[in-house]
RNA sequence: GGACCCUUAGCUCAGUUGGUUAGAGCGUUUCCUUGACAUGGAAAAGGUCACUGGUUCGAGUCCAGUAGGGUCCACCA
């Protein structure tokens, strides 16, 4: 065993394991029936993505629970892979064109669509290669891409069956319009932005009534071309009697009519609408109901077309609203201006606002919304934290038609084709049934020459909300059947932000339901049984990480200045369950000191003595000799178990940062703090030196392989040079983690019980040192071991000092620690084992020392009066359970013993 | 307009079913390079748990309300 060096070096350490397991397949995930079956897919990252701090928080965690799920025996898979990202990715690769100054239309379909491959191949892989610096253990032979042929041949299946089963139609509908992208948006890919814009008074004059006009307000007058009426609520009384007359439109000049429709608010403005089925959702519903031509004055990318009159028409639609206001004001139809803020819906990617337009797309129907609901509200799917199944069942009540089609060219195209003959923009419902007149299936006419195939491509998600499964093969019965979908479908957990719960996390639930095993129960044919909803990683302000902002640090920035265990470690510790998350570069530090702790204590291990058999859990008890065992050995044996249990709690609850911290607690404070101080002592006298050793040996091993998820490089690494592994065994496949109850169990049936009652006397032991080492800081004494002290204690208390004495004289940095029948005028201070003195050469200061006795006895007796008012309270001790009445009483008993030693001290000052 | 979340030490946050004197990390102050670690050790300072009521023997914790901050949903032009 060579000797480990002084401080943790992570770089070269990460490469040598990561290439190691590489190469020993150990992240394949394999069907085995004698296991448990473990499993995780991947939240596809886009393939024009880098690492942000979000994938590392969400990844870490993920792994986490995969090698988690290993230790503790089951068969884990973790399926990677990315998502073709139709927008982002066709904006990236036009963006590259246009520094050729070329358009895709200039290459055409097939030749942009070999560019966009091209690219894929090109930096495609870039965010899965950082995963792996990372350290994530997916099974990379599994990688997949929602391209890929197979996952392409799912997409297009899916899309024909839910065709057959009537859940998708072809319909011309109001849509959200991207006038950048050019392409269809569902809504859930539109965010509402407030913003400050004007509402423009406009008035309509009466054709029959020269001089008398009708008011209303608008956001828009760039579309008063496009009005085809006017509308009030059919109940106003001061529009009653225009009902049914006409105004002259006042823009593109020509009369439209008055109308009532309920929908309008009487409240709003002057309480009149002008309609403009084109342009409005609201609108154009009142268009329908009135039968009323809905005129569309805008180019499909924003600009105003020649409907909207001379004057307005090639404009911009900013411009267009600018000017709109400019001619409104010299025809005198302009009454005047006011600021006014509201919602405007902005297109997710490209970030302006969109339009809603009249559009043929294609639609989804859902399939299984009851069904979705019940998975999760009857607990087939747990989602963490809980409350956000509201939100989810929320949105499945209110749920609308997705809008499944995209007017892009990468993604994939929709598997329908037209007759040459049939006009498109005439196809009814029934047409779409009649195979005369449309085909839909995967492989396409027999005679395609007759036929045109649709040019839309589906949405990103529409492919996506398959991942679960068609990364196991579906619906291939062979690959399925290889990829081993029978064991691990459905999956264990899925990881994500609850900012997709709409996107992906309801949908694969539908889509799991609708296509997973025909007939079989609900909870067979659930994508997942656990969802865990990570926070929002945002910068110390408080803002969300971005790009743009350029408030996100680089994850391979920070693997470079802390390792990837300690970025690891520090992000899980600052990751509380549901919360978002201030981002905090020291928290990273943090993680790399524990790290150097984490190698220094095993440093300090092997520089202590020989090494002696680790290699399995029962040679090392083997070593073990309970008549040997201190109070200190059982304590810390005690503190391991329960920070197992612990461990397994939080892993039980998805309370990540809660593990961490639990075993940052132990490893440091109890193990470190204490443990191997008091190990100093222990290791000088050779009748305990070698339990003392075997004991540091189990604590480091049990403590690597509960730390193992998180730092999964250092233990793998400190496994090796400590000597648990055997030849060609790897921590993180070939070891099984024992359970606190089978850890305990194990020492019992071994003869080496934890006796609670020698563990909890430490916590005095503990008391005492602590108070020792203040007491000599309060007198500037420096903590070397070169002061004396003198104690006065009773027989029993004197028992349990003497028999830590090397240990305790050790710990308080005490030269001696000797037993007097009275002390007098040394400083003191009042230990749960007696009064200890600090015996001063020099001349103590008094005065100084009463002021101090007299705050702490002040203190104590605030507590003592409050411990006496509750135990003289008969309601209490009437109501209040035993156990609680006991704690106060000896509570209030040993606060009196320590007054009245207090009290002495105090009058022995003078 | 509806729903949800947050408010605890200078900062970022824990605090599980109500139960001794409310914790951690970072930061601050003092001391310490003692044979694992200065990426460290020891000690200390620092909190009317946002506010107001209520329930209870007992409330940071449960209930109601108020204030401030945040997120999501919603077709008010």
């Amino acid at each position: 065993m060579a000797e480990i060096s002084k401080s943790y070096e992570p770089r070269d350490v990460e490469k040598k394991w990561y290439a190691d397991w590489l190469k020993n397949d150990c992240f394949a995930g394999r069907v085995d029936a004698s296991r448990e079956a473990y499993s995780i897919v991947i939240p596809p990252p886009n393939v024009t993505g880098v690492l942000t701090m979000g994938h590392v928080l969400n990844n870490t965690l993920q792994d986490v629970l995969i090698r988690r799920a290993r230790l503790e025996g089951k068969s884990a898979l973790w399926i990677p892979g990315t998502d073709h990202a139709g927008i982002a990715t066709q904006t990236v690769v036009e963006r590259e064109l246009r520094k050729q100054k070329l358009h895709r239309r200039d290459l055409g379909r097939d030749k942009f669509l070999e560019k966009v491959w091209a690219w894929r191949h090109e930096k495609g892989n870039i965010i899965l290669e950082q995963l792996r610096r990372l350290g994530a253990s997916c099974d990379w032979n599994r990688t997949q891409f929602t391209m890929d042929e197979h996952y392409s041949n799912a997409v297009l299946n899916v899309f024909t069956e839910l065709f057959k089963r009537g859940h998708i139609y072809r319909g011309k509908r109001m849509v959200n319009w991207c006038p950048v992208s050019l392409t269809a948006l569902s809504d859930e890919e539109v965010i509402m932005k407030p913003s400050n814009g004007t509402l423009f008074h406009v008035r309509y004059e009466l054709v029959d009534q020269p001089g008398r006009f009708i008011e209303v307000k608008t956001t828009r007058p760039e579309t008063i071309p496009g009005d085809v009426a006017i509308a009030v609520h059919p109940e106003d009384p001061r529009y009653a009697e225009l009902l049914g007359k006409k105004v002259w439109r006042p823009l593109n000049r020509t009369k439209i009519p008055i109308i009532a429709d309920k929908s309008v608010d009487r409240e709003f403005g002057s309480g009149a609408l002008k309609i403009t089925p084109a342009h409005d959702k609201v609108d154009f519903e009142i268009g329908q109901r009135h039968h009323l031509p809905a005129i569309d004055v805008l180019n499909p990318d924003g600009t105003l077309n020649e409907l909207a009159g001379p004057g307005l028409a090639g404009l911009d639609r900013f411009a267009g609203r600018k000017k709109a206001a400019e001619l409104l004001k010299e025809c005198g139809a302009l009454l005047g201006e006011e600021a006014y803020s509201n919602n405007v819906g902005y297109s997710e990617r490209a970030d302006v606002p969109i339009e809603p337009r009249l559009t043929w797309q294609w639609w989804l129907r859902y399939p299984r919304i009851e069904e979705a609901k019940a998975a999760v509200r009857d607990g087939h799917i747990k989602f963490h934290p809980e409350r956000w199944s509201k939100v989810y069942l929320h949105w499945l009540e209110n749920i609308q038609d997705w809008c499944i089609s995209r007017q892009l060219w990468w993604g994939h195209r929709i598997p329908v084709w037209y007759r040459k003959d049939v006009d498109r923009e005439k196809l009814t419902e029934a047409d779409l049934r009649d195979p005369a007149k449309v085909h839909v299936s995967l492989k396409g006419p027999a005679d395609p020459e007759n036929w045109i195939q649709e040019e839309d491509v589906l949405d990103t998600w529409a492919s996506s909300w398959l991942w679960p499964f068609a990364t196991m093969g579906w619906p291939d019965a062979k690959t399925m059947e290889t990829a081993g979908i029978r064991y691990f479908y459905p999956t264990s957990t899925l990881v994500t932000g609850p900012d997709i719960i709409f996107f992906w996390v309801a949908r694969m639930i539908m889509a799991g339901l609708e296509f997973m095993e025909p007939g079989k129960p609900l909870e067979q044919r659930i994508p997942f049984r656990n969802v865990y909803f990570t926070g929002i990683i945002r910068d110390n302000q408080g803002r969300k990480m971005s790009k743009s902002l350029g408030n996100s640090p680089d994850p391979l920035d920070l693997i470079e200045k802390y390792g990837a265990d300690g970025l690891r470690f520090g992000i899980i510790s600052i990751a509380p369950q549901g919360q978002d998350i201030r981002f905090q570069e020291e928290r990273i530090e943090g993680g790399k000191n524990f790290c150097n702790k984490l190698w220094n204590a095993s440093r300090f291990r092997q520089m202590s003595g020989p090494a002696g058999d680790n290699s399995s859990l029962a040679a090392i008890l083997a070593r073990l000799e309970s008549s040997k065992f201190d109070a200190d050995d059982h304590a810390i044996l005690q503190r391991l178990v329960s920070t197992m249990a612990e461990v397994e709690r939080c892993f039980r609850e998805f309370e990540f940062s809660a593990a961490v911290q639990a075993l940052y607690a132990f490893f440091w404070g109890d193990f470190c703090d204490w443990y191997v101080e008091v190990s100093k002592a222990k290791l000088q006298d050779e009748s305990t030196k070698l339990n003392c050793l075997a004991i540091q040996d189990l604590v480091l091993r049990q403590t690597l392989l509960l730390l193992h998820p998180v730092t999964p490089f250092i233990t793998e690494e400190l496994w090796s040079q400590l000597g648990y592994g055997r030849d060609g065994a790897f921590l993180m496949r070939d070891v099984r983690l024992e359970t606190a109850a089978e850890f305990t169990a194990t020492l019992d049936t071994k003869g080496l019980s934890i006796n609670r009652g020698l563990a909890d006397s430490v916590e005095k032991l503990k008391q005492v040192v602590s108070q020792a080492r203040a007491l000599k800081a309060e007198h500037n004494q420096a903590s070397r071991r070169d002061s004396s002290f003198l104690a006065t204690a009773a027989d029993a208390d004197w028992a349990v000092l003497q028999a830590n004495l090397a240990k305790l004289t050790r710990m308080c940095g005490a030269a001696s620690i000797e037993r007097r029948d009275k002390v007098d005028g040394a400083p003191a201070v009042v230990t749960p084992l007696g009064t200890l003195y600090l015996d001063l050469a020099s001349s103590v200061d008094a005065g100084a020392e009463k002021v101090r006795i007299a705050k702490e006895l002040e203190k104590l007796t605030q507590h003592i009066a409050g411990t006496e008012a509750r135990l003289s309270n008969p309601a209490f001790v009437g109501k209040a359970p035993p156990a609680v009445i006991e704690g106060a009483r000896k509570q209030l008993a040993d606060q009196q013993a320590k007054r009245a030693e207090l009290e002495r001290l105090l009058a022995a000052l003078g």
